[in-house]
DNA sequence: CTTATATTTGCAACAATAGTGCAAATAATT
DNA sequence: AATTATTTGCACTATTGTTGCAAATATAAG
């Protein structure tokens, strides 16, 4: 099993408690999760500006991975395939329950392909579906 | 022709200076805008305010819809069907430019169909493909 | 076309969110 | 156990979004 410390040294980052706890997190939750999300979770534990940092760095060793919104909130979520350093393939669709306002990762749904205009070369797609999930159904 | 006081009219807006030119500049950006370009191209001839209560007051009359990013920015564009007042329905893909930076809405082409789990009900679906647009190619 | 009413704007102040430099603390290396 | 490298927290600053209210502007009525 994958615990923190592995998962931190894989990527080349000193195990502190700050990256530990904050992993911890993100493997519990089966959601995705919003800056407050975490500070309100550590209670306190930890700066905000930790908070900050840690996440850009896990977003850049490809440990977690940023969910479009349309309401000018970032959301994070854990990258659960082979997620290489700067390097996101994770191209599941994200469902955002309207009534729970949980944000899912449908990690079995794959973004289906697109046809793109003559020249268009698509490098990443992503793809947020709103509605109501199967515990508020 | 639709112009900008018909658009306004039919929304049951009151056509002013603000609204008016800022209605302009989605209809002559054939991409989609942040908020902070609306405040460049209008060269400071509004409010910050104004400008944010126009964005808001446009989406809830349907006559533009909010794209979803990663950054923790929102993207405007106008919606090109017929969206009524709070229902929006642009099921359209949205292309970002990596090189060029710019937000491209792909009328053409709509959002492709998912399977979601039992249970889920979709209401919106909005897709996002980050890549080389045809002008960069 | 003038007056009355309703809506919109701009200002000022406030609130929330995000980013930076640097010294102290902690982790990794030797 | 000591040295070096990395990370953290603090204080400050920057950016972004929000609110109440009086003045200005637009629409409706006469």
């Amino acid at each position: 099993m994958r615990t923190q410390p592995d998962i931190l040294k894989q990527s080349g980052l000193s195990v502190t408690e700050s990256r530990k706890k904050i992993l911890d997190l993100f493997l519990d939750a089966n959601g995705a999760l919003a800056h407050a999300d975490i500070e309100k979770n550590t209670s306190a534990a930890f700066d905000r500006v930790t908070v900050y940092r840690t996440l850009q760095t896990f977003v850049e060793k490809g440990i977690i991975h940023q969910i479009p919104t349309t309401d000018n909130s970032v959301l994070y979520a854990l990258c659960k395939h082979n997620c290489e350093q700067g390097r996101h393939h994770d191209d599941h669709v994200h469902f955002i329950c309207s009534k729970c306002d949980n944000t899912i990762c449908l990690d079995d749904v794959t973004v289906p392909a697109v046809k793109l205009p003559k020249n268009f070369k698509k490098e990443q797609a992503a793809m947020v579906v709103t509605g109501i999930c199967g515990d508020c159904k």
